[in-house]
This record gives C-alpha cells, sequence and structure tokens, in this order.
RNA sequence: GGGCUCGUAGUUCAAUUGGGAGAACGCCUGGUUUGCAACCAGGAGGUCACCGGUUCGAAUCCGGUCGAGUCCA
C-alpha cells in the first residue's frame, strides 16, 4: 500500500524528472502580496504573477505539493468522502512552455505508469468547444471516444463560466481525469457516468490550459504565452491508490481519528452522525495545527477568525461526543507525527501550538457556558408566555452577539421542548450578510489589477543602497496619483494644502520600506527647482514607493533628482533596531529558548517586541534583561552584515522566524560574537551608539503572546528628565524632598483621611442640630409637622441627612428642604411613609412646586428631589407649598 | 470594512429602568476554635473605563475615545 509520503515525493520525483523546479510549499499565508486572498487555496497561488505575466518566471516549469486551506465547503467536512477545510494540492505547472499535449502525456504516464492505475478505470472530460485536447485524448492517448465526455463552461472552464461571467483576466478550458470506483458503488443505474451525481466517479486530476485573456463583455483574446496548471488533491489520489472510499480512511487520518475515539472512549461508527463529527474534528485538527505553525493566531477578524472559527466547531464536535474538557490540543502530536516528513518544521513548534490550542479551547468553553445561562433565562421568560417557539431573533442575538452557536441552541431546546423559529434566525442572519457585503472591500477577483502592474513589464526591481548611503541621485521611473500612472506632475495650481498624495518610484533609493517591522523612511527628493516631501516609504511587490507631497516644482519621469533620507530620524531607528535584537538576545539568555519573537515593530522614538511565552516574566527577570542589553550596549560590540546562503546561515546558527519564508540569499545581522539574527533592516555600526536601553512596559496582547516595550539612546535620556521633573515637582508640591516623597504621602493621606472623617462626622452633629432646631419651630397641623425651610452652605447630601433625621425622630412629618443660589434651586421632599398615599405624595409635591422654578422632580413616594432654574419665584413656591400641604391635611 | 454586547470593590456579578453604590467570595482586626473552602463580631476596599453633552439630578440617557467579547464580510 502507498502512503501519502511516498506519493507526494513520487509525484515531485517524477516531475522533476521532466525538467520541473520543484517548489516547496508556499504558506498558508500567500506570500504574494494580495489583499484579496485571506489564504492559499490552490496550487497555483504562489505562480500567480508568472501566469499574469508581471513577473518572470526563473524556470519555466515547477512543480509543487501545496497545503491549502478552503472554507467554502466547510459544510461538507465529515460528511463527503473529499471535502477538507485543510488539504495539499499536487500540481505540476508551465509558464509558456509546454502546454495541452505534454501536460495530459505527463498526467496519464503518472497515473498509469507510475501509480499502475488501469487504464480502464479511468476516464476523462474535456470543454465542449476544445477540439484539440479531445483529439489528443482521442488520438495521441487513445482513450476510447465513449469514455471522453464534454462538458460545458461550468464544469470544463477554468475560472467556472468565465466566459460568459467574467472575471476578466487570464482563463481557459479545462480537462478533467476521473477514476471509476466500480459498480458496486453509487447510484448503480446502468446510465450511470461521469455526468452522474454519484460518488461512483470521482474527479482526480484537473488540467487547466490557460490560454486566453478574457475581456470586457466576454471577449476571449489568445493568450501569447500559454501556461498550464494542473491540479490533483494529495488526499483523494491516496484514498485511490488505498483502494478506501473515504479520503478519511487513508493513512494519515487512521491515527487522528483513533486518539479522538480514544481520548472520548467511543467507538468509530463510519456511518453515524458521531463518525461524521470525528472526521470533522480530525480534518480541522490539521488545518488548525498548520494554521498556527503559519502564524495564524486565533482572533476575532480576517485569518485568525476564520481559524477561530475552524476550532470552535471542532470543539463543538468533542461536546457533542461528551468530551467536556478541552481535547483538540491533545490531538497536536498525532497531527504533526503524521505530517513532520513533509513539513519537518512542525516539530520545533509542537509545544506552542498546542498551548496556543488549549487556551483557545478553555476561552470558547466559556462562551459557551455563559450561553447556556443566557438561553435558560430566555426559556424561563418563554415558559411564563406559555410559548414553545423559541424567537428566530433570540436566536440570532445569542449567536451574534455572544457567539452561542445556534445548533447548540437548537439541541438544548430539543431537550426542553422546545421548537426554535429556525426561519427567523436565517432572516436575521441573511440581513447581517447583506449589510456586510454591501461594504466590504475585498474583491472576489483574483486577478485585480492595479496601476502598478503597467510597470512590471519593463521595469525591474527597485535597488535599495540605504545600507551604504543615506543621500543619492536617483532617477524618477514612475509617479501615481490617485492610482493612475502619469509622466509628470506639477505644484502649478495647486496650493500646498490641496495637493495630492503622491507615490514615486525610482531606479534605486537609499530610503528603506516598511518591512520585517521597521518603519519606512521619511526625507527629500529635490533639487534646485524642485522639492518633494517624502512622508513614507513602502514596499509593493518588488519596488519601493516613496509617499509624500510636492512642496515645490515639477516632477517628471526620467528626471535626475538627489534622494535624502533624515538622517536622524534613521539613526534613531537603527540604534533600535540594533537594540530590538539585543533584546531578542538578552531575553532569550535570561528566560530560556523557548522564548521567541512573534513580531516587532522598530520606530525612531520607540521600539516593540512581541514574543511567545505562556506566563509573565517576573519582575526580576525583566530588570536582569534590561540589565543584560545595557551591558552588550556598553560592550560596545561591532554590528556587521552579511549576505550569505540561507542553509549557510542556519549552519552558522542564525536564529530565524517563525512564520518567514526566506529566499536562498539571506542577509545576516551579527552582533559580537552573540547574536546572530536574518534580517533586512537598518542597524547601527558599534552597539555603543545606542547609549542607554530601558524597558518602559510589559504586557499580554494574546494568549501566549507578550509585548514589550521599550527606548533607547536619547528617549531614555528625555524619560529620565521627565520623571526628574515630575518628582521635583511633586517633592515641591509637598513641601519635601524626593527622598522623603513617600514617607510624605502616606503622612498626608493619613492626616487627610482622620480630617475627612472628623468633618463627615462634624456635619452629621450639625445636620442633626438643625433638623431638631426644625421640629421645634415647625407648623403643626392635625398633629403633622410642616416643614418648609432654606438653608445655606449646604449640599444635597446634607438635606438627605436632615430628612432621614425627621423621620426617625417624629411621628408625622412633611418636609422641603431647599438650598438656593444665584441660578439654581436644589430641594429634597421628604414625609413620612404613612402620610403618602397614591395621590399624595412627595413625588406628586415635588414635582408641583418645581412647576413654578420651571424645574422638574421625582423620586420615591416618602423622599422625592426636584430643582430649578428660576430661584427668584422660589418664595412663591414655598407659600404655595405650605397652602397646598394644609388643604390637604384639613381635608 | 459593517454590526451587536459589555466595561461597577482584589474576583464573580447585582442595582426595581434617571433619584441614598450593593451581595457573595477574598482581604484585614478581634474572638471562638484549632480536621483542610470552619464559626461569630467588626473593618478596610469604588475616579461606576475615560472625555464631553442632556438634566434640578447620570453608574443608568446621548455623542466621542480606549479596552474586551462576538457575528458578518
Amino acid at each position: 500500500m502507498m502512503k501519502v509520503d511516498e506519493i507526494r515525493a513520487l509525484f515531485l520525483g517524477f516531475f522533476k524528472d521532466k525538467g520541473h523546479q520543484v517548489y516547496p510549499s508556499d504558506s498558508l499565508i500567500p506570500s504574494i502580496q494580495d489583499p484579496s486572498l485571506l489564504f492559499t487555496s490552490a496550487g497555483m497561488n504562489q505562480f500567480k504573477n508568472y501566469f499574469l505575466g508581471t513577473e518572470k518566471p526563473p524556470v519555466a516549469r515547477t512543480t509543487s505539493s501545496q497545503k491549502c486551506l478552503r472554507t467554502t465547503d466547510i459544510e461538507k467536512v465529515g460528511k463527503t468522502p473529499a471535502h477538507h477545510t485543510f488539504f495539499e494540492m499536487l500540481g505540476n505547472f508551465s509558464f509558456g512552455d509546454y502546454f495541452k499535449l505534454e501536460a495530459i502525456q505527463f498526467a496519464w504516464e503518472f497515473l498509469t505508469e507510475r501509480l499502475h492505475i488501469p487504464k480502464e478505470q479511468l476516464s476523462v472530460s474535456v470543454y465542449e468547444e476544445d477540439k484539440e485536447a479531445y483529439n489528443i485524448w482521442l488520438n495521441k492517448i487513445k482513450i476510447p471516444e465513449n469514455e471522453i465526455f464534454r462538458f460545458g463552461e461550468n464544469n470544463n472552464f477554468w475560472p467556472a463560466n468565465a466566459p460568459t461571467e467574467g472575471p476578466n483576466g487570464p482563463c481557459g478550458p479545462c480537462s478533467e481525469i476521473f477514476y471509476d470506483l466500480g459498480k458496486e458503488v453509487g447510484c448503480g443505474l446502468p446510465s450511470c457516468s461521469v455526468a452522474c451525481d454519484c460518488n461512483r466517479f470521482v474527479e482526480i486530476w484537473n488540467l487547466v490550459f490557460m490560454e486566453f485573456e478574457r475581456q470586457d463583455k466576454g471577449k476571449l483574446v489568445p493568450l501569447k504565452k500559454k501556461n498550464i496548471d494542473t491540479g490533483m488533491g494529495l488526499e483523494r489520489i491516496t484514498a485511490v491508490m488505498q483502494n478506501v472510499q473515504s479520503n478519511f480512511d487513508i493513512d494519515i487520518f487512521n491515527p487522528i481519528i483513533k486518539h479522538i475515539t480514544d481520548i472520548a472512549k467511543i467507538d468509530y461508527i463510519k456511518t453515524s452522525a458521531e463518525g461524521a463529527r470525528i472526521r470533522r474534528m480530525a480534518d480541522h485538527s490539521r488545518a488548525i495545527v498548520f494554521l498556527i505553525a503559519d502564524g495564524v493566531l486565533p482572533s476575532n477578524e480576517g485569518r485568525g477568525y476564520v481559524e477561530r472559527r475552524i476550532l470552535r466547531r471542532a470543539v463543538r464536535d468533542a461536546l457533542y461526543l461528551g468530551v467536556k474538557k478541552p481535547i483538540l490540543h491533545k490531538l497536536v502530536p498525532s497531527v504533526i507525527k503524521v505530517m513532520d516528513k513533509a513539513y519537518p518544521e512542525l516539530k520545533n513548534k509542537h509545544l506552542q501550538i498546542s498551548r496556543l490550542i488549549k487556551a483557545e479551547e478553555e476561552k470558547f468553553m466559556e462562551t459557551v457556558e455563559s450561553g447556556i445561562k443566557l438561553l435558560d433565562d430566555v426559556i424561563t421568560k418563554l415558559r411564563k408566555s406559555d410559548t414553545r417557539v423559541f424567537p428566530g431573533e433570540e436566536a440570532f442575538r445569542l449567536y451574534d452577539t455572544y457567539g452561542f452557536p445556534v445548533d447548540l441552541t437548537e439541541s438544548i431546546l430539543y431537550e426542553k421542548n422546545f421548537k426554535l423559529d429556525i426561519t427567523g434566525y436565517e432572516k436575521c442572519l441573511g440581513e447581517q450578510r447583506e449589510k456586510a457585503r454591501a461594504s466590504s472591500k475585498i474583491a472576489s477577483e483574483i486577478f485585480a489589477p492595479s496601476a502598478i502592474d503597467e510597470l512590471k513589464n519593463t521595469l525591474p526591481e527597485t535597488v535599495y543602497i540605504g545600507d551604504e548611503t543615506i543621500s543619492s541621485d536617483v532617477t524618477i521611473e514612475g509617479i501615481l496619483v490617485d492610482r493612475k500612472l502619469l509622466a509628470k506632475f506639477t505644484t502649478a495650481g495647486f496650493s500646498l494644502f490641496d495637493s495630492p498624495q503622491i507615490t514615486i518610484i525610482t531606479d534605486k533609493t537609499p530610503f528603506y520600506a516598511e518591512s520585517g517591522g521597521q518603519t519606512g523612511d521619511t526625507g527629500f527628493l529635490r533639487n534646485k527647482d524642485t522639492e518633494f516631501e517624502i512622508t513614507d516609504t513602502q514596499k509593493i511587490e518588488k519596488y519601493t514607493i516613496h509617499i509624500g507631497k510636492p512642496k515645490r516644482g515639477e516632477i517628471k519621469v526620467g528626471m535626475k533628482i538627489l534622494a535624502e533620507v533624515n538622517k536622524e530620524r534613521r539613526q534613531a531607528i537603527a540604534c533600535n533596531h540594533t537594540a530590538t535584537h539585543l533584546l531578542h538576545h538578552a531575553l532569550r539568555t535570561i528566560i530560556g529558548s523557548t522564548v521567541e519573537q512573534s513580531g516587532s515593530l522598530v520606530l525612531p522614538d520607540r521600539l516593540r517586541f512581541d514574543y511567545s511565552m505562556s506566563q509573565a516574566p517576573s519582575e526580576t527577570e525583566l530588570k536582569a534583561v534590561e540589565k543584560l542589553v545595557n551591558r552588550y550596549i556598553r560592550e560596545n560590540q561591532k554590528v556587521t552584515i552579511k549576505t550569505m546562503a540561507f542553509e549557510s546561515a542556519k549552519k552558522a546558527g542564525a536564529l530565524t522566524l517563525f512564520t518567514e519564508k526566506y529566499p536562498d540569499s539571506v542577509r545576516v545581522i551579527s552582533i559580537g560574537d552573540y547574536s546572530k539574527e536574518l534580517c533586512g533592516g537598518s542597524h547601527i555600526k558599534q552597539t555603543g551608539e545606542i547609549g542607554s536601553f530601558k524597558i518602559i512596559s510589559d504586557s499580554s496582547i494574546a494568549a501566549g503572546t507578550r509585548r514589550i516595550e521599550a527606548i533607547t539612546a536619547e528617549e531614555v535620556e528625555k524619560k529620565i528628565r521627565e520623571k526628574e521633573k515630575l518628582l521635583s515637582q511633586s517633592a515641591r508640591l509637598l513641601e519635601t524632598t524626593s527622598h522623603q516623597l513617600p514617607h510624605k504621602i502616606k503622612r498626608v493621606l493619613e492626616k487627610l483621611e482622620s480630617a475627612e472623617k472628623k468633618l463627615s462626622q462634624y456635619h452629621k452633629q450639625e445636620n442633626n442640630q438643625i433638623a431638631s432646631a426644625f421640629l421645634e419651630r415647625a407648623e403643626t397641623v392635625r398633629n403633622v409637622r410642616i416643614i418648609a425651610e432654606i438653608l445655606e452652605n449646604k449640599t444635597v447630601e446634607d438635606l438627605r441627612q436632615i430628612s432621614d433625621y425627621l423621620r426617625k425622630s417624629a411621628e408625622a412629618v412633611i418636609a422641603l428642604l431647599s438650598i438656593v443660589s444665584d441660578n439654581k434651586v436644589d430641594l429634597i421632599l421628604m414625609m413620612t411613609p404613612k402620610l403618602c398615599d397614591d395621590e399624595f405624595n412627595a413625588i406628586a409635591l415635588s414635582k408641583e412646586i418645581a412647576e413654578i422654578i420651571e424645574g422638574s422632580g421625582g423620586g420615591r413616594k416618602d423622599l422625592a428631589f426636584a430643582g430649578g432654574k428660576r430661584a427668584d419665584k422660589f418664595s412663591e413656591s414655598l407659600t404655595h407649598f405650605s397652602n397646598l400641604v394644609r388643604k390637604k391635611l384639613m381635608a
């Protein structure tokens, strides 16, 4: 039986023998910058620019086994024999080299002579208008006529339906090869064929003949250079070779599935609902392991969000299988064991991957728990209203706002004998989708054109000369304004304020473009007539782009101009960048080599360093790290930059990054004989230039990931001066020395506290006295004391205290207490509870009085608050109050 | 990129819908006990995330900022 690893190796070896360069799998995060691509979803992705013709391929034929991630069919995963989120795609590619004949011959030879698949079990399809491919299959390969099927653009064109529906760009017919599982599989009808929907015929290989460029209105223009792009699912061909009907029965899935059933303590019954869940968990655990290994951390947007969703789906399956504890992270070793022959880098990441998964699983369990609580609340309410239908909007709210999955809602409802209004739920979801889609930026086209593409055929890569010099004469090669290429631009007609943002491309440049965490340079392009300020430098594919604003004069393509980088800023950046390497090294020295960089930001005024570590480093450890970095600085070590082959850099012990993919030739930065890192950034010559290093903060930014922020050089001086100022100012304010400051602060606080206590006691006493005085001089009507008083130098809080006292010390009281200032009246209305009824109470009274002073009031029946702005009318309202109360009591 | 929810004591959360900031656990002190989350009494602990607005009055309403959670793309 042929194993996955053998088939992969056989495939790559076969095409290598046919003159193809073997490319390693690209990362799941596409290495080609493209906002429209979230993940690598096909073997051709890493060669996209070669197919587009915007970049010249170094070789004419390549082959690869590409790891891919697709979530479009995620619902089907586990339920069908061949759907995955994560899978490997075997492919061979030709860029203007061989075409249909060889592509077909290679595929046929590989299947029949290397894999020894009987010809009778293979059949093919071609695009109905592709006579060339049809004839090759019929005459060269000698496939019987009735085994060649002809389908329309829906099935046999790439992209599907491209001629009528688009998108514009490279496209072409394709030809598919099918494997017949045999009569006993599938529908069993005599008419069964490749065209049938049943599972008997499986598509194993798709050969795409990219020969047209689609233009507007479906016009297909033949390409000068025709390309081949093929794809064969590794898991699927393996299933064929191992003579099993499902991809999940092949050698790499068996151990994972066994591991799941062992933990869950259940049997794997393929046809049961649990079986599908187990398969889905097996699939998803592979996807998650590879995503994390490629640097995708769980988050709530973009790639991280897709990863989180996959992970949560798997956790849900585990819950259904009765596993109430985190389980996925336990599968990591099994996944790695079956994949590490092709992806040996997984082994080193093993601990970090399981740690991250575990943290994420625990978080989701919390979400589920709080969701169950929320669900219970709604159910309790529903029970009262005597309905058995759970509203769809509620289910949606639980999912949308609190992340509680609807299938969990459904199964809990089922247990409690409720029904879910699933139509209502789906309606809400659909509305949200519509809204989001309408305002989404992400284009669905793979080949989104941009103005820069126009340059790609003629203009070579921008040469970076910023290591040798920071000012040099350069030639302007491209000017971009509003995504359009211009030949020249002049400031005439523009005021300095409304001149647009302009992007300039030059033949070479001393400006460093933002990358590897280091921010882009700023500076000027100028000659005697022209001045252009550069505010940012970025990289788009092979070009450095200078972004900024014209100050004066005119800029023309072809013109020579002096490019000057802001020198002080660059020096500060270089200090921070070298310091970042020292920090990395110090962290590994003090804490251990489990610390790994997971991101960094180098700015002129500070640096940020993200690293993997499960708990926070102790204060002592951080201090030690800071001390060590400063020692490195004082040692004034030499910083050397060398370019060498990747393999020899690795041998020399250079640190390589978790997520990065490196070219063959790399730049190695060595500091003294300790730190050695691959890095493209700007550095100083001797560590002494950094002067000083200070950690400003250490915090957690994600599960298992921490961030240190630090400053160097002049920024440290600034910081020290700031702190000194702070201290001396504080000391002066407290009339002491900075030494005595903590002691003094403590004493002042104690004093303040006791003073406040005394004061409030005093106030209380005073308020009680006032209250009893009020009682004494109060008018009494039918045993009810009526009090109406204006107080001075009191707060609403005091009024409250006074009314409390009144309530406690008299049987029956109605009191109106007020504070009157220039433009405002505050009042409190208290009546002993027995006097209150529905019409006559403090709320009603306060409202009525407040009306006179053009304010409003409210509160409780026995204690209400009110206020107004017309202090001048207050005496009127006092009279009104007394009359009102008297009248009421006499009645 | 577009939504929704949340931010209150060291922690987990309340606050009757705009009208005295509370409970439980934890902490401190004293007592009683000294079998492992013991009991009794007392106490400390709050910028109600931040800024602005509305209002006589805002933890509560409105706008903004920051942070967290979550869904869609």
